[in-house]
DNA sequence: AAGATTGATTCCACGATGCGAAATACCGCA
DNA sequence: TGCGGTATTTCGCATCGTGGAATCAATCTT
């Protein structure tokens, strides 16, 4: 073994690999042999047939009878445990932003085609918003809902808008896929997006991705009355929000 | 290192200790220290460090301020993944199911406090079923909730009852806490569960866990209408389903 | 149906790699 | 500022993982 220099030092080399395996497998489409992924990851065949069987044993993948692999089961109790440790570490973020903010902030993932608040703090303020905790919303009219599409590859996007429509939920709503597909760039493009009463009239909410962009797990938002709530006041709001976010997403 | 039979062979010893930190986490409550990892692992504690470090570094794990190491957003990448394969994976096993019941196969999960079916195969039979994939039921009042339920901590149920409460939606639906968990104990004990048109009248539906218990990640049901999918039509289906169950939670 | 081709699995000897014990650095607390 | 308890780093050694080649199985080809 020569390329000494190529990993970052203190990896434990089979693990990293192993690791590879698996998100190659999450990105692939449809299962894979261990030739291909022999060939996708560089490794030699034994090697990728040893660290699968040892996947393979703890569920982390499973084996077709044409000797395919893909994910197993085992990831998914993970995802459960990991998603109630990311919403019970996000609290004090989110604490932090009604402190600097004064308004109401969210924690949300997407759910099969809805939007899912997970957690939030509510702000002090006696006039504050909807949106308890475990709500369903549409993604195309909410600020939360548009960082997690924006994150998604595009078709995948059109499918789900194609299954769910662009409903109107205000005269601000966007209904138009065009539309809604060119703020889905430009959120990409900056890194946060804004519902401007789009999904509640009166109600303005900017949201951020929780995640570097590619892997966004969830969105955190900040939402408080239009009026009082207004563009001058998110424009310091939104660094410290993108900062929280990447945090978050990889602590 | 003494114990050479106590590991299958071909297991690849880092990765396989590694994910036994991810599963201890997983289990643990919150933020778990490399002390307590190494005590409850029986790894010393360098070994612990050098995993976790290799876990952090691709988002595995999440280490906070007081270095106290819990669950990463990475796994939920890998979540989402696993999710569509288990329901590509499913389909199969769902026809299967078709024909040997002639009724309508069905994978769900529970997804916050709501059951959402995730796969489906219909009946051939012109007279067929509701629940079209997608669909948010109430874990109350169907097999498949119960099977879900029943694999679920006893408080972590009373606490998603007491925020969901129990409605009627058929004359037959359990509205009493005390009967249901009383229904769920029965069900984690003899491993199904059966649903007597709680949930629309006229429908019978008998659902199994996927996966082993303590780790149910999905179940499966069929349904069918009350008078033909009757009791002696499910005797016979149901060892079937449950040997697919276990075959899909562990492939 | 037999051979050919592709790909999965097993084997094995080498040496890089991961191991654990102990030393060191760090942090919270008084 | 010093103390107790953790986390982290170090380091020499033995182990464990590695890769390549050999074997085995399954799928195509003609």
């Amino acid at each position: 073994m020569v390329e000494s220099m190529s990993r970052p030092a203190g990896a434990v080399q089979s693990l990293d690999r192993a690791l590879d395996l698996l998100e190659e497998l999450a990105r692939a489409e449809g299962p894979r042999g261990v030739g291909e992924l022999s060939e996708l990851t560089g490794l030699a065949q034994g090697t990728v047939h040893r660290l699968l069987q040892g996947l393979h044993v703890r569920g982390y993948v499973r084996r077709d009878a044409a000797r395919k692999y893909s994910l197993g089961t085992a990831s998914l109790r993970l995802a459960d445990a990991a998603h109630r440790s990311l919403v019970r570490t996000a609290r004090p973020y989110l604490a932090e932003l009604v402190r600097l903010s004064g308004e109401t902030a969210n924690l949300a993932v997407l759910e099969g085609d809805d939007v899912v608040y997970v957690g939030q703090v509510p702000s002090p303020h006696t006039l504050r918003m909807f949106a308890e905790v475990g709500r369903h919303v549409p993604p195309h009219s909410t600020a939360v809902g548009k960082v997690l599409l924006a994150d998604q590859p595009v078709d995948r996007t059109t499918a789900l808008l194609r299954r769910t429509g662009l409903p109107p939920r205000t005269p601000t709503t966007i209904t138009d896929l065009a539309a809604f597909l060119t703020e889905l760039a430009q959120v990409r493009e900056r890194g946060w997006a804004v519902d401007e009463q789009e999904q509640e009239t009166g109600v303005r909410c900017v949201a951020v991705p929780v995640g570097p962009p590619g892997s966004v797990v969830a969105a955190l938002s900040v939402s408080g009355p239009a009026d009082r709530f207004a563009e001058e006041a998110t424009d310091g709001l939104i660094a410290t929000m993108q900062r929280i976010g990447q945090e978050l997403g990889a602590g």
